[in-house]
DNA sequence: CTAATTGTCAACCAATCGGTTTAACGTTTT
DNA sequence: AAAACGTTAAACCGATTGGTTGACAATTAG
């Protein structure tokens, strides 16, 4: 749906999706150095140019790189704003790692619950 | 390869793929909330009983979700840890959003690297 | 005992994935 | 003008994805 895709979301199937594979997750890794060409981020992985090309491809599509063409070569740059909102949307889920105060506020969300049996509620994603 | 297994990422794979899902995220989103039965979890999305058990098994193999037979029902339970793995992936880069020192940084490392040109780097993923 | 409920499994589908190969394109070098 | 370089495009491959259906097993209710 249209809402879903201007509202949110959308960018986080496209985010999760492309760190779901570790050769992306590496080149995001070297670029978190420095700027590099298509080539430079091939080569530590045995596979075809045009392989690489494509994963490179996949995360530009995810906004987690952006690429500046500068003569033959395509240098690019790791770009954190989406890796952001990723992490923003692990953030919602902190209490339940973090634990100890966790407990008790289970407990206290139990009572409430006791308390007020009528409610019904939205799923927020 | 199963280096690759043990090592590490391997949990990153499942839990990034798993996450790329917009009605996975909102099971997860759910379950934060309450434990739910599969049923449960499966009547939100207009979609057939046993597609929604198939996206419970992504969760639970991505580590995600625990379940407890009782009965004829099978209890979900959101299940954290994973995600905090996933959280402090994603931390590695949370200097490039925070930015402002980030500059500074920069330009150290540039620094550094002028100076010490032998070194060849391993990229850590 | 019989029904209904809760969920799985297996087969199948179209779409997408990660990867290859070959061909082409624009840029730089010679 | 020609050759070499860096990269993309297109066609193809087998594997996986998200989803369906229908048959089945197990627990619970009437």
């Amino acid at each position: 749906m249209l809402n879903y895709m201007v509202e949110r979301g959308a960018h986080l199937d496209a985010v999760f999706h492309a760190l779901a594979d570790p050769t992306r997750r590496s080149m995001l890794g070297r670029l978190a150095e420095r700027e590099l060409t298509i080539g430079e981020l091939a080569t530590p992985f045995h596979m075809s140019f045009a392989g690489a090309s494509k994963h490179v491809r996949v995360l530009e599509n995810a906004g987690l790189v952006k690429r500046t063409i500068r003569g033959r070569s395509h240098l690019c740059r790791l770009e954190a704003a989406r890796l952001a909102e990723a992490d923003a949307w692990l953030k919602r889920y902190e209490r339940f790692w973090t634990a100890n105060l966790d407990r008790l506020e289970a407990l206290l969300r139990e009572e409430d619950r006791a308390k007020a049996k009528s409610k019904s509620k939205s799923a927020t994603e």
